[in-house]
DNA sequence: CTGAAAGCGCTAACAC
DNA sequence: GTGTTAGCGCTTTCAG
């Protein structure tokens, strides 16, 4: 492979003139030029971009950590950071977490090497002093329970589960049921107080029983859970579930159980996936904006880099409740 | 942050004993380890991979080239590539191209800059002049139909389709429509060979006019093609579709007609992924062993690199035909 | 076993 | 405008 050397050498000028040329910089001898771009041409040069970012001290990398590309959200958000990163001449690492705690600090821990400028993070189990050590420009996706001095991009959760809840109580459902609680996840604690906020307002009693636990957001736990709700001694007849995938999995168990969607049992989502617009019944579930996460991710990573000492921001994305099939008749 | 130099200062040797503690090399007199290994702590040293690499000749990045993340089956391999890559040290980044044969050149093009050491790429619309220029290790991913010099790892895609077509022969249907049909995506036309083959098989005759073309293989796409195809004077009584996605839009459709599907319509379609599992119907389709693709993508690509002049090689993954509600009652 | 020093390919002072 | 040169942080001969 050519190097800048090879490309001075064939054209008869200096290292420095060749740079020149190849970054656009500063006025170059029209002749000189020419001479240079023939060159460039002849050898089919391509800067070596790891050399250039270890001399300009950035390495040209974002590092994208998430749970798994296998959940529909994070795959579609990745596609997006993918494409918001392109504008600002980042190239993306994806790392996967798999939504463990463990999974979690390897990845952070790994950031460490240098290879990234820095990175957005969508936590599910982190905890405060996982961030201690963390020296990097990193943003993080989703609220999050923990108060910490970090940039911060996502949706108003309490707010959202509020009004998905209101949406079933105006609908007329008087059991309604949660999908999603976790121990130590932050969006799920906080899905879980705009559920029992919208129950309270509603004057509805809140039943610990109605709530399933759900330790990964997968299908298979949504219809799990919505197994043992409908085993209940008076079951619901709604359900919020906090993703889409819990959603899929609760409809895919009510279905089984010969329940109606919605007649018999309302059934909310969390994530706007396609695959829940797509489904029958077709899912009612809260849209976040994930192009404007997505941008706002990036957007915020690059200041922070560009000024560490900047004051921390959290930014708040808009959200708006898509209604379809799974909570109101056709 | 730290660098080597640091430590070896503050260790009191040189930088070429810390980085033997570091890499684990040679033998070192084991009060000098312990105060390197000392130092190293005390500053909380992370190696600078990009300086290292740039040293080692290699880049330690590997690029998956990919249309679209946000399609299933992409993002459910991406994720596969991921952990494969992880057993070989390799960071991944992942390029859309969108399914444009601008876009997937572009990509291409950017793998000269040094950043990888080698690229795993799913083509769509590829054609062979495209290839030429690249001149680093590339493995292509699903079989194409352009003979190159080129290691690639895929399924046997006219005998899948064959197979799924098979399927709808023996469960009674008569006349089979396949959506997904393309004017230069290579194994949409694998797929379409399979499809005639089974039909002749058979002894059915082909009707043009029962193969839907498909652009993008989305939901939407497959929703669209099956009204055309319902509006037919003699509409199918069973579909083929090439991917998943289609399929999803499919039953979508025929439900929206008030079809039931399997007893009035049947529906195969290709990629096996999560959502059509849960779909209702859930989805009967061809299920190719991803991880198998991945693993052999990531090792293949491994013994190109270490060894650029070996024959190529051409690796066959299997793949089920997986029976579900779309195909078969209960 | 360890140190000195060269150099991976590039950029950016600093001279001319 | 252009050439020379010093590093970015690391690995790795080559001496000792």
């Amino acid at each position: 492979m050519a190097t800048l050397k090879d490309v001075a050498e064939l054209a008869g000028v200096s290292v420095k003139t060749v740079s020149n040329v190849v970054n656009g910089h500063a006025f170059v001898k029209p002749e000189n030029r020419r001479r240079v771009e023939e060159a460039l041409a002849a050898t089919g040069y391509r800067p070596n971009l790891g050399a250039r970012n270890l001399r300009r001290g950035r390495t040209g990398f974002l590092a994208l950590v998430l749970p798994e590309l296998g959940i529909p959200y994070f795959s579609e958000l990745a596609g997006l950071v993918l494409r918001a990163a392109q504008a600002h001449e980042w190239n993306v690492l994806i790392e996967q977490t798999l939504g463990t705690r463990e999974g979690e600090r390897v990845a952070l821990a790994s950031l460490g090497t240098h290879l990234v400028d820095g990175a957005v993070v969508s936590p599910e189990a982190l905890l405060e002093g996982d961030f201690a050590e963390l020296s990097l420009p990193v943003v993080m996706l989703g609220e999050h329970t923990v108060d910490l001095p970090i940039d911060r991009v996502g949706i108003d959760n309490v707010g959202a589960a509020e009004e998905a809840v209101r949406h079933l109580v105006s609908s007329g459902r008087r059991r309604i049921a949660a999908i999603g609680a976790h121990p130590a996840r932050g969006t799920a604690a906080l899905r879980l107080r705009g559920y029992r906020a919208a129950l309270a307002a509603a004057g509805l009693p809140f039943d610990e029983s109605l709530v399933a636990t759900a330790m990964h957001y997968h299908r298979a736990e949504g219809a799990a859970a919505m197994e043992s709700l409908l085993a209940l001694p008076e079951p619901p007849d709604a359900v919020f579930c906090f993703n889409d995938l819990l959603a899929v999995g609760a409809l895919r168990a009510a279905a089984d159980h010969g329940l109606r969607v919605p007649e018999d049992l309302a059934v909310v989502g969390f994530d706007n996936t396609e695959e829940g617009a797509y489904h029958r019944p077709s899912l009612t579930t809260v849209a976040p904006d994930k192009a404007a996460i997505a941008d706002a991710a990036v957007t915020l990573l690059r200041r922070r880099v560009e000024d560490p000492d900047r004051p921390h921001e959290q930014v708040q994305t808009p959200f708006t409740l898509e209604i379809r099939e799974s909570t109101v008749r056709g």
